[in-house]
DNA sequence: GCCAACGTTGGC
DNA sequence: GCCAACGTTGGC
């Protein structure tokens, strides 16, 4: 099984969205990056991911999703009326691709980009997303530093 | 709102 | 294939 980190504004879509979907369940739309690309097409169904808050008061991992459906056409990518539109994208030769994911957890106590910053130089020296300039919108995150996170979780909401 | 960092586009 | 210009991201 293999983890991930999948970025979004909780001003479009946040993690009351997901936990309000109906089977708390949503694609994963409109990623419109060949190298997240290639990460959502390398997920299988059972991967887990944390759902990140980026661009507003206090980022950080909110929770983790299951990935419950591997990559199928993103077919905003069709709509010309859609914000996401790609005229390069065609039905017979998709080029951007979404994932279902599920809300598994939602932590008490998200785990703040600051909190994850303590540890720049420890346990999450190589995290992508700390990384300077980092705007890729989805990351492969690696079992030490998902484990690393999760205990954060639990901790802080002792 | 600012600005550094980065990916993409397009002219050559 | 290079690279400047441009648009976007995202923390602060």
């Amino acid at each position: 099984m293999n983890h991930w980190l999948l970025k979004t504004e909780p001003s479009s879509f946040s993690i009351d969205d997901l936990q309000s979907a109906r089977k708390q369940t949503t694609c994963w739309d409109g990623v419109r990056n060949f190298q997240a690309r290639n990460f959502l097409k390398a997920m299988r169904r059972g991967d887990q991911a944390f759902l990140y808050h980026s661009s507003c008061e206090a980022p950080g991992v909110m929770g983790v999703m299951s990935i419950e459906r591997e990559a199928y056409p993103d077919l905003t990518a069709f709509d010309s009326l859609h914000e996401h539109y790609d005229p390069q994208s065609k039905r017979d030769e998709p080029r951007w691709f979404m994932v279902d994911v599920r809300l598994v957890k939602r932590f008490s106590h998200p785990v703040t980009l600051e909190a994850m910053k303590q540890h720049l130089k420890g346990e999450l020296k190589d995290m992508i997303v700390l990384k300077r300039g980092n705007r890729l919108s989805i990351t492969p995150v690696t079992e030490s530093e998902w484990r690393f996170i999760t205990a954060l979780a639990s901790r802080s909401s002792r």
